[in-house]
DNA sequence: GGACCCCATATTGCATACATTCTGCGGGTT
DNA sequence: AACCCGCAGAATGTATGCAATATGGGGTCC
C-alpha cells in the first residue's frame, strides 16, 4: 500500500523472522508503533494485513499474535504447495522461455553447490535461493494474481526456515536434486513430469519435517507398543 | 475483526454483489462511510481486508476498485480450485462422519431439485445451495485455516453469481449430478474417486464459463479461417 | 490551434483523541 | 480456603483533524 504502511509490514514481518517474536506472541500496537517510529493507524494496517496473509491471527478486542503451526496445519500446507505449485510446475514447462530456464537452472546449480558440502550449510543462502526457485516457476507459469497470492499465502518465511533447520543432509541433498531435475523436466518439454517431481518434492520435504504420516488403515498408535 | 468493520465488510460486499458497483468501478471512502453510517477508520479496514481476499484492488493514493477478472484470470482460478478442492474432496472422504455425509447427501439433492425444473432456476437458491455444498466439503475435510482460507480467497461470490448466469441448462444438470455423484463416491469410502469427479466438476465449470481453451499443440487460431 | 503548466479541489494517508472492551488484582462473602 | 464481584489499568476499536498526493480545468506559451 502506501510507503510507510508498506515498511511496518517489512519491519513487523523481520521482527517475526529474526525470532523477536515467537510463535504465539502478541504483538501490542503502541509497542510496535513506537519500536517503528509510527503512530498506530500504519501499524494496524500492516497486521491487518499480515493476518490476512497467515502470517498472524486477530482476535476482536484481543489483538495480534503469531500464528502457532500445529502439526495438522503444516500437513495440510505441504499438501496444498503440493498440489498448487504442482499445477504452477505444469504450466511453467508449457511456457517457459529460455531465459527463464537458464535462470532456474543457475538457482539450482548454486543451490546444488550451497547444500554439497555437506552439513555446516550456510542456511540464509539455501534459504534465499530455494525461495528465489520457487518463486520463478510461478513466475513462468504465467502468474496471474490467483496463483501468486495463493503460493504467497502459503509460503510462509517463518515455515520455511524451521523446514530447513529441521533438514538432514539426506533431505537437503534430496532436495537440491529435486530443482536440478525438475529444470531438467521443463527443457525436455515434460509438463507432466515436471508436475510430479514438484508434487514428489514438497510432500518430501513434509515427510523431512513431520516424519511419517498415520494413515486410516493403519495400526492404532504402534510407536507406543 | 470488530463488530463494526465486518458490517462495513459484508455492507460492502453486498453492495458489490448487488450490481451497486461493477467490476472496475472506484469506491470512494468518504461515500461508503456516508452509505453505512460509519466513520472512515472502519471503512478502510474493511477495504483492506476486501482486497486481501481478493474482491477489490487498492493502489495506493488511488483507492479501492472492483477488480476486473480478466477470461485468463477466470481460467486460472478455477485450475487452482481444480487442484485444491480435489484435495479436499478426497480427505473428506477420508474423514467424513455419517452426519456430514447426510448433510451432504440433502444438499445435492436439493440442488438436483431446483436445476431439475429445466430453465427459469431459482438461481439465488442454486447459488447457495451450490456454495453450501462446497464449503461443507472442506469442512468435512477437517479443514485447517489453511485449507479453508484458500478455497476463500478462491470462490468470490461475484464470480460464483457470474458463472451461474452464463450456465447453460445443460451445464447446471451436469453440475447438480457432479454432487450426487461426489456424494455416491464419499459414501463408497473412495477417495480417489471423489477426487476425479471434483476437479471434473470444476474443470467443466470452467468450459462452461469460459468455453473450450486453446492449448501449445492447436493450430493458430482455427475461429478466424 | 495544440500542448504544457499551474492551481483548485477532492481523496487518500497519517496522527491524535475519545469510547469501549478485556485483563488482573484485591476485597468480601460463603 | 475457594469463589465471586467490582474496580483500576491497559489495550483495542472508532472518530475526527491535518498533511500529502492525485485529478481536472483554465490559462498561457509556442
Amino acid at each position: 500500500m502506501s510507503t510507510e504502511t508498506e515498511s511496518v509490514v517489512d519491519g513487523v514481518r523481520r521482527l517475526v523472522l529474526s525470532g523477536q517474536y515467537a510463535s504465539g506472541d502478541r504483538l501490542g500496537e503502541v509497542e510496535l508503533a513506537a519500536a517503528l517510529g509510527v503512530s498506530r493507524t500504519p501499524v494496524r494496517e500492516a497486521l491487518r494485513l499480515l493476518a490476512a496473509e497467515g502470517l498472524l491471527e486477530i482476535t476482536p478486542n484481543k489483538g495480534a499474535r503469531v500464528v502457532a503451526w500445529s502439526p495438522a496445519e503444516l500437513e495440510e500446507i505441504f499438501a496444498l504447495r503440493a498440489q498448487v505449485e504442482g499445477l504452477a510446475a505444469r504450466r511453467a514447462t508449457e511456457r517457459v522461455t529460455p531465459e527463464q530456464l537458464d535462470e532456474l537452472e543457475r538457482l539450482a546449480v548454486e543451490h546444488s553447490e550451497a547444500t554439497g558440502a555437506g552439513p555446516g550449510y550456510d542456511l540464509e543462502r539455501v534459504y534465499e535461493l530455494n525461495a528465489l526457485f520457487h518463486g520463478r516457476i510461478v513466475q513462468a507459469a504465467g502468474g496471474g494474481t490467483s496463483l501468486t497470492s495463493v503460493v504467497n499465502s502459503l509460503v510462509h518465511s517463518v515455515v520455511l526456515h524451521r523446514t530447513l533447520h529441521t533438514f538432514d543432509d539426506v533431505a537437503m541433498k534430496r532436495s537440491s536434486r529435486h530443482h536440478v531435475e525438475i529444470v531438467a523436466a521443463m527443457r525436455s518439454r515434460d509438463p507432466e513430469w515436471a508436475e510430479c517431481v514438484m508434487r514428489g518434492h514438497l510432500l518430501s520435504a513434509r515427510a523431512a519435517l513431520l516424519g511419517p504420516r498415520p494413515h486410516p488403515g493403519s495400526p492404532p498408535t504402534p510407536t507406543t507398543l
